[in-house]
RNA sequence: GGGGGUGUAGCUCAGUUGGUUAGAGCGCUGGCCUGUCACGCCAGAGGCCGCGGGUUCGAGUCCCGUCACUCCCGCCA
């Protein structure tokens, strides 16, 4: 925390005009002494506003800022001026020439004050202000820039509408909030460029203006005057490129990347555009991947986290397949020490009627641990019971093993001493525990189950604060069965190399084979997903035969690739952790647009700027597009053009 | 595309069961105040209660529609 503080005081500005953004205290002071009011002062400051202290008293110095509050005596007035590095109090009284034009500049005007430096008496000090022990009595005042009254208030931590903070997004860049994330997302991501730079990654540049790609998102197009009727796209990713520049021989690469997928936004989904950390490396193997990104980003969360601990490497490794048994999802939060277990085993043929029926038709029961609950009140699992109902489940069972160690509740009558036992072995219970139940057909009751797992975490509040806990995700599979048209896809990225190579996929059920792809999650979020890569063009055509798709149609849409592929492509695999997600978490702010300078609103548009805006016709004409917009209103379809 | 929440002063919000002239804090304007640091005190201006329709003697409040913002589902290889 002191250190960031410490950093963004003493960082150089870069917008500033002028040579010295700190000028030494010496030589602003010497200045002074040769002349107070001198002509040869800087126009606009000797000193920031974070700047002065008790050893620059009695010399004259010139701030610049914003008017951040105002205290009016009547006969005294003191005038907060801020800057990026803080807050100097100015001081004048009645008897200044100056003070009735600086009893009347409203609050956010850009001023400038110079006078003397004056220490203040002990009891005035605010200790609160790293310029707090001194003052600066007004001996000139300008108005740079008049401010009109500002529609949020800059000076107050109250919450301002998100429209009206994206509609005024420089105001709001303004507040403390905002001020320290964006100071923070720049120095994660300078930390970040540090330490994959000492690892040795190259930092490369991908093109913006690009071809759509037939998989995943829905990208941006970009018409083309030159072309008639084509498009560019908008890169939803680098994956290709990053790929073609380990076939250029790179061995390593990384971009802070910007990344443009045409989707719905949510709380941690910046609508339209975000970046990624994308790093591959040539001659590498799972592991080596791993330990490359685990560093850097522990070193991050270290630096940056503000004090919480943080998973040291090597990050544990869960199978994609025991994620969603012991914790019901892929990205599961390790801060919640809960771990579900498989118990339909042990209800197959119970006197618990409804779950041996459910398991004899192929459900499974899972088991969610209620570590202490059996200190809970009876209301505590009614208002879970009802919680699961609100969810479309018919309720939600639990056993209750008391202190003693004898198991109550509902489900406990009808199960005799061996099953309660075996529940108690195989969910880890101790006496004192409780244990709700969720009983479906085995993909719901995984999703189900870890619902319950979180809210249980929740209720009991044994999610551990103060914590970043990482780990992978790996061994997803590489191919499964898409529930309507009963087709087998590529669950992940298609281009990810299957485990076991060309004999797996020709040899193995589809739907058991895993391929090298893993993400990285941490508290619950995932991070990035990544492989390694298949570089063998004929394991890739057979992979694609195995989705369905004939050797023409991988050759039309992927052929830049495939190419490549088939002149000497050296095993390669990486990932691209979201780097908008990383200073979210660091920041610990719940949505994305709080560490975004100018972000976008939920429907992905500009307030401030406009975008996406209507444009003339006769760029249209020279574009060779005619619009077609649905009938909805008629204001709309008054823009339509011919031509 | 679907579901939930919200919409009242420049900003953040309150507004009871449908009942007289719609309130508060901050900001703004004016007055008082020489040591404050969220200064204090007094006064004032500021409202298409998102918009449209309906029910009613009467609507900020109830109903229908619509728009905007937001959260979630779908979607995000």
């Amino acid at each position: 925390m002191t250190s960031l503080a410490g950093r963004c005081l003493f960082r150089a500005p870069v917008r500033l005009p002028m040579k010295a953004v700190v000028p030494s205290v010496s030589r602003a002071t010497a200045r002074s002494d040769r002349n107070p009011m001198a002509e040869d002062m800087h126009p606009y400051r000797t000193h920031t506003c974070g700047e002065l202290r008790s050893e620059h008293v009695e010399s004259t110095v010139r701030i610049s800022g914003w008017v951040h509050r105002k205290r009016d005596h009547g006969q005294l007035l003191f005038l907060d001026i801020r800057d990026d590095f803080g807050i100097t109090q100015v001081v004048t009284d009645v008897s200044s020439a100056l003070f009735e034009e600086m009893e009347k500049v409203r609050l956010e005007s850009v001023v400038r004050v110079t006078g003397k430096v004056v220490s203040r008496s002990p009891e005035t000090v605010n200790p609160r202000l790293l310029t707090g022990e001194v003052e600066l009595r007004a001996e000139s005042f300008d108005v740079l820039a008049a401010a009109a009254q500002v529609p949020l208030q800059v000076n107050s931590d109250e919450d301002a509408g998100e429209e009206v903070r994206l509609r005024y997004r420089y105001l709001d860049l303004r507040r403390e909030r905002m001020h320290r994330n964006m100071k923070l997302r720049t120095d994660v991501i300078s930390a970040i460029r540090r330490g994959m730079e000492d690892q040795g990654f190259r930092e490369f540049q991908t093109p913006i203006l690009t071809a759509s790609s037939p998989e995943g998102a829905r990208d941006f197009l970009v018409p083309s005057r030159l072309h008639p009727g084509k498009f560019y796209a908008l890169p939803q990713a680098p994956q290709m490129f990053k790929q073609l520049l380990m076939m250029g021989g790179f061995d390593k690469y990384f971009q802070i990347a910007p990344c443009f997928r045409d989707e719905a936004s949510r709380a941690d989904r910046s609508p339209g555009e975000f970046y990624q950390l994308d790093f591959e490396m040539s001659f590498v193997t799972q592991d080596d991947v791993f330990n490359a990104i685990e560093p850097v980003l522990s070193n991050v969360f270290n630096e940056f986290g503000g004090g919480r601990t943080v998973t040291a490497p090597p990050y544990p490794r869960i199978p994609y397949e025991t994620a969603m048994l012991k914790y019901g999802s892929d990205k599961p939060d390790l801060r919640n020490p809960i771990e579900i277990a498989d118990v339909g085993e042990i209800f197959q043929g119970s006197g618990f009627g409804i779950f041996a029926k459910a398991v004899g038709k192929g459900s499974v029961v899972r088991a969610i641990p209620a570590p202490g609950a059996a200190a809970k009140p009876r209301s505590f699992f009614d208002k879970l019971n009802s919680w699961a109902q609100k969810e479309g489940k018919p309720g939600l069972g639990y056993i209750v093993y008391g202190e003693d160690g004898a198991a109550k509740g509902p489900i406990a009558k009808n199960l005799d001493a061996e099953r309660l036992e075996r529940i108690k072995t195989e969910a880890g219970l101790r006496n004192g525990d409780a244990v709700f139940f969720v009983c479906e057909p085995v993909k719901e009751a995984a999703r189900f189950a870890g619902i319950v797992r979180t809210r249980v975490g929740e209720e009991l509040e044994v999610i551990e604060r103060g914590a970043y806990k990482f780990c992978w995700i790996v061994d997803f599979p590489m191919f499964e069965l898409d529930e309507e048209t009963g087709k087998i896809e590529f669950s992940h990225n298609p281009f990810s190399m299957p485990q076991g190579g060309m004999e797996a996929l020709e040899t193995q059920d589809p739907l058991l084979i895993k391929a090298a792809q893993y993400d990285i999650v941490c508290n619950g979020v995932e991070l990035s997903s990544g492989a390694i890569r298949n570089h063998l063009p004929e394991v890739m055509y057979r992979a694609f035969a195995i989705a369905g798709y004939s050797a023409e149609e991988v050759e039309r849409e992927f052929s830049g690739m495939l190419n490549a592929l088939k002149y000497g492509a050296p095993p390669h695999g990486g990932c691209a952790p979201g780097i908008d997600r990383i200073v979210m978490l660091l920041a610990d702010e719940p949505n994305i647009r709080e560490i975004v300078a100018f972000p976008m609103n939920q429907r992905a548009e500009d307030l401030m700027m406009g975008a996406p805006a209507e444009v003339p016709a006769e760029r249209l004409r020279e574009l060779h597009i005619k619009l077609a917009l649905p009938p909805k209103r008629q204001d709309e379809t008054k823009t339509s053009v011919t031509g």
